[in-house]
DNA sequence: GATGAGACTGCCAACGTTTGCAGCAAGAGT
DNA sequence: ACTCTTGCTGCAAACGTTGGCAGTCTCATC
C-alpha cells in the first residue's frame, strides 16, 4: 500500500540504509545521491512508517493527554495549546476524556501509556499514591495538580483570590460564600485555601456551600441554596458553576451585580456571553498547556531533568457580575 | 523496558508463537497451557507492542478526528461520542484542531493519515475535489458535510428550520434575517437553503447579513449590524453567533425575546446560561459522532461497503429568546 | 607502487508481533 | 503393527526502519 524505503531504494539503485540515511542524516551521504534520493522519495510520496521506526527506536513520538471533560470550556484552550506545542515538536497527541469519572482516569491513562512516550494529566482527581506510581512507569506531567516526584504545571490562585477579595471588600462586602468544587479535587483545596487566606488577611467572614460538580447544572442548584441563605457575595470553584448560578438567579428575577455579586474562576470565553458579564479570576490556560508539553519533552529528551513545578500567576478580571451589596446585607 | 512476548514465552517454556496465539486465538492452544500463559502474562504485566503488531498487520487501530475548533461548544459532544464509540471498538483517537484555518485542514488530515486507519473530518471547509481525493487514499467519513464517494453523517436542518420559521410566524413575525456563517461553509449553504425554503413556504421575507465566523466576537459584530437595521427576528448560523448577538444586544440595553427574537443552531449546553435562554435548533451531536465511527469502522472491516450518507433530524427547542415582535416591526 | 586515510555505501541484525507451514505425539480405526 | 487423523506446538519469515560494522573506492602521501 504505502511506499517503503525499499521501493525508494530500488528506484535509486541504492540500499535501504542509504535512503534511510539520506533522509534522516543528510550529511552522511554523498550530496549527489542524496538529492537524487530526495527527489525520488518526494516523487513516490514516501513517508516513513511510524510503526517500523517506532519498533527500532522504542519511541512513538506521541504524547497522551487526559482531561476530565472536553466540554468544560476550561479545557479546550489547554488542549489547543498542548496540540500546537506538540505539533511544533513533531509529536502527535492522543486525547482521552474521563467524563469526570474519577475511576476511569487511571485506567485511561494506563491504556494510553502503552502507545505514547509521555503523558499529560489535566486536573486529575485520582489518589496521589496512584499518580506517583504512574509517574514512575513513564514520564508524566500534571496540570493543575502537584504530585510527588513528577513534573507539574499549576496555577497560583493566591494573587487572583487576594484581588478578588479586595475587590469585594472595596465594594463593601464583609462576608463571602465559597461555592466549593468536587470534594476530593486538588485544585478545590488550593482555591479554598487561597480564598481562606485572603479572607483572613482582609478580615472577611468566609462561608461555604457545596460541593458542586463543575457543571452548569450544579451551579443552578447552588443558586437556589444561595438565594435561600441571603448571601451577597459568592466566589465559585469555577466559571461553569458561576455561570449556572448567574443564569438561575437571573431567571428567578434577581439582579446579579446589584443584589448579589458572583465571581468565577478560569475566565473562560463564556464569561462574556452573559449579562452582566462574569467577573472572573483569569487563569492562563494556553500557557498551562504549552508549559506542560515543554516540561514533558524535557523529561523525554534530556535524560533525567529534575521534576520541577511550574507555577503560573492569576489575576482578577472585573466585569459586571460584582457590585455594591444591598444595605441589609453589608 | 516493556514486557515482550519473548519474556512471557521464556517464563512459560513455550515459544513466542504459542504465547501470541494463546492471547489472541485462545481456541488454537491447549486449555492448560493457555491458562498458564494467561496467568504469567498478567503477572508480568504484558501488553502487546502496538508498533510490532501494527508492522505486521498493517493496521494501527487508531482513527483520526479533525475538527475546526475544539473551543466551539458544538464539537466537544461530537468528540466525546467519537471517543466513546471508538473506545468500545478498541480504537484510539488522534485529534487535530485546525483552529478554523481552512488551509491547515488538508495538511493536518494528511499528517494524520499516516498514523491512522481511517479519518473523520468534522465540518471541513476544504474544496470538494480535495476531499474526494483524500477519500480515495484512505477511508474517510465526513461529519456535517456531504462528499462525493465518501461516507457522510449530516443533519437535515429542514424540519428544524421549518419549525423555527413557523414558530416566528406564529408569534407575528413576517421578516427574518439570516446571520450567515462562513461563506464557503457547506453547512452554511445547507442552513441557508433550508431557511430559504421554509421562508418561502411560510410567505416570510428573508434577508441576510454576514458572513460571520462561528465565534462569539463575530456575533457581537452581527448584533450592531442588526440593531442598525431594525430587525425583529434573526436566525444565526450557529449558537456562538447567536450568543454573541444576545450578549451584545443585552449589553446595549435591548430586551432580547421582546424587542428582538434570536434563534441559534446547535442547541449547545450554553444555550441555557444566558438570560433569556436561547431558542435553538437542536442538533443530535452525540449521534453525529457515533454514527461517524460506525460508518468508518464498517468501511474498515467489511471491505467495500457502499459509501452511504446518514442523515439526522433536527428540531426546534423553544426558550426565552423568541417572542412577539414590537408593533412597529411586524 | 605501497600504504594510509577518508568518504561513501552495503550487509545484516535487531526491534516485537503474527502466521503459514511443518513437525510431533497421541489416539482411533483397520 | 500400520496408517490416518487430530490437536497442539515450534520454526522461520515477514512487516519497515535504523545503525554498527565492514567493505570498496579514490586520492594523497611517502
Amino acid at each position: 500500500m504505502a511506499v517503503t524505503l525499499a521501493e525508494v531504494a530500488a528506484a535509486c539503485n541504492v540500499s535501504t540504509s542509504t535512503v534511510s540515511r539520506a533522509l534522516t542524516d543528510p550529511e552522511k551521504v554523498n550530496a549527489e545521491t542524496r538529492t537524487r534520493i530526495e527527489r525520488v522519495a518526494r516523487q513516490l510520496g514516501y513517508a516513513p512508517s511510524r510503526a517500523g521506526r517506532s519498533l527500532v527506536s522504542g519511541r512513538t513520538d506521541t504524547v497522551g493527554l487526559v482531561v476530565p471533560d472536553i466540554a468544560n470550556p476550561f479545557f479546550p484552550p489547554i488542549i489547543k495549546s498542548v496540540q500546537a506545542r506538540a505539533r511544533d515538536k513533531r509529536y502527535a497527541v492522543l486525547i482521552a476524556d474521563t467524563d469526570e469519572h474519577v475511576a476511569d482516569e487511571l485506567e485511561l491513562a494506563r491504556g494510553l501509556s502503552r502507545q505514547v512516550d509521555g503523558l499529560i494529566l489535566a486536573s486529575p482527581r485520582t489518589a496521589p499514591a496512584e499518580l506517583t506510581r504512574l509517574a514512575q512507569q513513564l514520564p508524566v506531567v500534571f496540570v493543575n495538580r502537584e504530585v510527588e516526584g513528577a513534573g507539574s504545571v499549576v496555577i497560583d490562585e493566591n494573587e487572583g483570590m487576594q484581588e478578588a477579595v479586595e475587590h469585594l471588600v472595596s465594594l463593601g462586602h464583609r462576608r463571602i460564600t465559597y461555592l466549593a468544587g468536587p470534594r476530593r479535587s486538588w485544585s478545590n483545596q488550593q482555591r479554598r485555601d487561597a480564598l481562606s487566606k485572603a479572607c483572613a488577611d482582609n478580615d472577611v467572614e468566609l462561608r461555604e456551600l457545596g460541593p458542586f460538580e463543575p457543571q452548569i447544572q450544579a451551579g443552578m442548584r447552588a443558586a437556589d441554596l444561595l438565594q435561600s441563605s441571603e448571601v451577597a457575595a459568592a466566589i465559585a470553584y469555577d466559571d461553569l458553576i458561576a455561570l449556572g448560578v448567574m443564569s438561575r438567579l437571573t431567571e428567578r428575577g434577581m439582579q446579579v451585580g446589584r443584589e448579589i455579586s458572583v465571581i468565577g474562576i478560569d475566565d473562560s470565553p463564556l464569561s462574556t456571553v452573559t449579562h452582566p458579564m462574569l467577573t472572573s479570576i483569569h487563569v492562563p490556560a494556553a500557557e498551562l498547556g504549552s508549559a506542560a508539553v515543554d516540561l514533558l519533552l524535557n523529561q523525554l529528551h534530556d535524560d533525567e531533568t529534575p521534576t520541577t513545578t511550574v507555577k503560573l500567576e492569576t489575576r482578577l478580571v472585573i466585569r459586571g457580575s460584582t457590585g455594591i451589596p444591598p444595605e441589609n446585607l453589608r
